[in-house]
This record gives C-alpha cells, sequence and structure tokens, in this order.
DNA sequence: GGGCATGGCTAACGTCGATAGCTTTAAGCT
DNA sequence: AGCTTAAAGCTATCGACGTTAGCCATGCCC
C-alpha cells in the first residue's frame, strides 16, 4: 500500500474545494476520502474530526477571503475602494459557497485558534476599505459592522437562492454599494 | 398504549421549540420524539422526513417573523415603521434561533409550497415597513433586498456570535438602523 | 358489535462519524 | 547498510441516527 503523500492542509484544500463542489451538507468523510485517494479513518491521521476539519476549513476560507477583499482594495480609497470590497467579497462568497459556509456558526475555540486571526485580517481588510471615508472614531465600528452585515447577508442570501423574483441580482448589489456609498459620505 | 394525539402541527411546533433551545443543528428525531412523549419511528406517520420536518420548521419560522415583523409596523409609516420592523425581525432571530436557522439554505418546492407563501407574506410585511419614503418604482426591490439583507445579516451574525469585541452590539444596531434610514430618505 | 383507517410499537437496515489495533512505509541515526 | 521508530495507511468494529417494514391497538362510523 503505498503512501497517499497527505498533509492536513492537503485534506483541508480538498474538503473546501469538495464542500464547494458538493455543499458543506454533503462533505462527509467517506466522500473526502474517496476524493484524496484514501480510507475514512485514515483521514484521522490529519484531522481530529469532522468538526475539527470544519474549523480548518472555516479558517482557510476567511483567510482566503481576506486575500480577496485586501488584494481589491489595494490602492483604492474611498467609494472605489469600498465598491472593490464589496464585490470582491460577493464575489468569492459566491465562487466558494461551501467553505464560506464553514464560517458561519462556528465560534473559535480560543484566542490561539488560526480562525481568529483568519476572521481579524478579513476585518482588516474592510477597514481597509472604508479608508477615504470621513468616520469619526466612535463610529467607525458600528460602520464596520454595518459593511459586514450587508455583505454577509446579501452574499449568502444570494448564495442560498433568496433572491427568486425578477428583478436582476447584480443590479441590487450595485445599488447596494452605492447606497452604502452615499451614508458613509453623510456623517 | 394510550394514543399521544399527536397531530403534524404539534410536532413541528415542538421541533421548532427543541431547535430553540438545542440548535438546529443538535436537533434529532430522536430527541424530537422524546419530547413528544413517543418513539422515533411514529414521528413518520406526521412528517414526511427529517428534511420535510426541516421545511415545516422553516415555514412556520418565515410566518412567524411575518407576524412580528407585520405587527410591529402596523399604524407607522417613515422612519418609524422602519425602525420598529428591523427591531422586530431581530428580536425574533435572536428569540428563536433555531427555527430561523432552519429557513435559510432551503428552498420551495414549487408555487405551492407554504415556504413560499410565508416568505411572500415576511416581504410583504418589509414592503410595508418602507412606507412614506419616497422610493421611485424602479428601486422599491432593491431597497426591500438592501434591507432584508441588513436585517438577516446582522441577526445571523450575532446570533452565530459573530460580534466578538467590545462595542455594545445593540447600539450597532440603532445605529444601523438610522443609516438605513438616512439613505432611504435622500433618494 | 364489526370493519377499518389511524397512530402507535418493535425490529431491522444503511450510512456515517469515530476508535482500536495491526502493519507497512520511509526517514534518520549509528 | 541495517536497525529503530514515528507516521500513515489499513481492516474491523462500535454507536448514533434516519428511515422502512410490518405488526397491533385504538377508536370512530355504520
Amino acid at each position: 500500500m503505498p503512501r497517499a503523500g497527505l498533509a492536513p492542509a492537503t485534506v483541508v484544500a480538498a474538503g473546501a474545494a469538495l464542500a464547494d463542489e458538493v455543499g458543506l451538507a454533503r462533505l462527509t468523510m467517506g466522500l473526502l476520502a474517496e476524493r484524496v485517494g484514501v480510507r475514512t479513518p485514515s483521514l484521522y491521521k490529519h484531522v481530529a474530526s469532522q468538526d475539527d476539519l470544519n474549523r480548518r476549513i472555516a479558517a482557510l476560507a476567511l483567510n482566503e477571503a481576506a486575500d480577496a477583499v485586501g488584494g481589491a482594495v489595494q490602492g483604492l480609497a474611498g467609494p472605489d475602494a469600498l465598491a472593490a470590497a464589496a464585490r470582491a467579497f460577493r464575489a468569492f462568497v459566491l465562487d466558494h459557497p461551501g467553505r464560506y459556509a464553514a464560517t458561519v456558526g462556528v465560534e473559535p475555540t480560543g484566542p490561539d485558534d488560526p480562525m481568529a486571526a483568519a476572521g481579524e485580517r478579513l476585518l482588516g481588510a474592510f477597514t481597509a476599505a472604508l479608508r477615504g471615508y470621513e468616520i469619526a472614531e466612535c463610529d467607525v465600528n458600528h460602520a464596520l459592522r454595518m459593511l459586514r452585515s450587508l455583505c454577509h447577508g446579501f452574499a449568502t442570501l444570494q448564495s442560498a437562492g433568496g433572491f427568486r423574483w425578477s428583478t436582476d441580482v447584480d443590479e441590487s448589489f450595485e445599488w447596494l454599494i452605492r447606497f452604502a456609498d452615499r451614508g458613509l459620505r453623510t456623517m
């Protein structure tokens, strides 16, 4: 029996990809094992449990989202930065619905949990997107939460098929970006 | 063996209550059976499957949310209506996290699915909350989606423990309501 | 009182997550 | 090179859970 040459990172990456393909709810240890060419119990040499796998996928997803948003904001400020961040975030969620779904409803276990750091990174990227707006110190956390709620809510609702009727969804999102921009401008 | 006097609605209500208590992910057919005083297979005389149970809980939750939001908006218009709707919605999600969680990620099976009607009712309640604002015909769907994304995003993020740091969450939500109000006022 | 639909029950199966314990691989030391 | 040993694979197995089959008691309707 030749070795498969697996590492935790390989397993997690394959799990994230599989979750994107079949949906997080249908991501099973057996399916993942088959995907990486190994028997189910062997996976437990690399991840502690399915919950552990989920957390690692979540950390990966948050880091990737932070990269996407951070990269999009690079060199921009004000409305351009805001729009770029929002679009990058939504695109990431729509492209990777499974791994993003892994991030909802899981709390970091402690302050040294990689997920916590990844979440901070994503938050930092959104903070950078607010650079250029005149936001009072006491309002910045509120604005950040507003922006995160807006992007998270829209992307997850769309990803779940929540927008059913006719109006064009992309158009709604652009409208929403302009709405947030106008609001942030007049503070 | 005396009859338990169950009906589908009883089972669904108990399931929703249990989901709120232990979390939707831990809602199991066995646990629900124990709760209603019956053996597991007997539940299948009232619901077709766990997926069916989930859909019925979702329909119940959407109807209750529509009632809550609709009732709160009653007799109000403009900023007052908007604030009342948003507060009622968030309160519902925080009070009933399990049954609300049942609504995310499930699509209505067809046009006669009770879930679709319930969703329309909730949408109608939010639409009523926008009465009093001067919104162009072509913008009303966008505004509705914005409002829904904002409320859904904030409530689910908070419900999942997504706001970890210090700033007061209630205060953020009130800030968010004022933000939306200002934006809707100037269109 | 005698059908008969209804709503319980027990028994059992398949799937899935997880653990135990064995074996083999391959890396590293002497 | 050859031995040691941790790591990584395997089979076998368990327990939980969803689901189905098939049986039996209840209680309504005539």
